[in-house]
DNA sequence: TATAAGCACAACCATTTGGTTGTGCAATTT
DNA sequence: AAATTGCACAACCAAATGGTTGTGCTTATA
């Protein structure tokens, strides 16, 4: 198996997306997401390092504490990749009707 | 570790991308998908498999041939998701400008 | 009727994933 | 100075992932 380290792999799961989503709101520090998430510190700062590795988040240690804030361009890729995916499902028959079009008139 | 069908898991790996690309141009059957992918047909065979657990993708038998359509519907909880991520992210100062405002006025 | 095409199913494999507990260090608070 | 807070690091674990090969069945084609 490969390690992926990209945006899909990051919101992949949903413990990261809650991450983001709490992230989104304003930088956190580890002890505040880890608040009613329902799991362990050391599991959050599995996913946080994940997110890291995948260039989500960006982390600032400020005395004994270190504070997690979003990094959500890449999120573009995403949207950008599922409106391609769309377009070509909107011209899907466009070739079939050219074809269509090009043998009627022969 | 929990199996998890949904979207996001749906379009995590680069390869069910690609299948996802590919079929949003029209359905193919699995070898037209296997053409040029570098993954054996038994490989193609089990992301289909995930595809269609996630409800990505349509099957439907027609002969000794598996017909496989795209379902893009879905994609637009991703891109739901992204859109309230980015509005928070949008609003993060809010909160703090309001208390702010409110103190000032004390 | 042979042969080939298209596919399903099973077994196998190394690695990743997503969690846990346990230990210990550095920075604050009391 | 002592206790607490915040965190890092390591080890462990079962299950999932993403691939492979090998076998055999059914449906077309020559």
């Amino acid at each position: 198996m490969i390690e992926r380290r990209d945006v899909y792999q990051a919101i992949a799961d949903p413990t990261r997306r809650m991450i983001i989503q709490k992230l989104s709101g304003g930088a956190l520090n580890i002890g505040q997401i880890v608040e009613d998430s329902g799991i362990t510190r050391q599991g959050i700062a599995k996913h946080l390092k994940v997110l890291n590795e995948c260039g989500m988040i960006t982390l600032t240690q400020k005395g004994r504490e270190q504070f997690c804030e979003a990094r959500l361009d890449q999120l573009d890729e995403v949207v950008d990749w599922v409106n391609e995916s769309r377009k070509l499902w909107g011209q899907r028959f466009e070739k079939l009707d050219k074809f269509l079009a090009e043998t009627k008139k022969l």
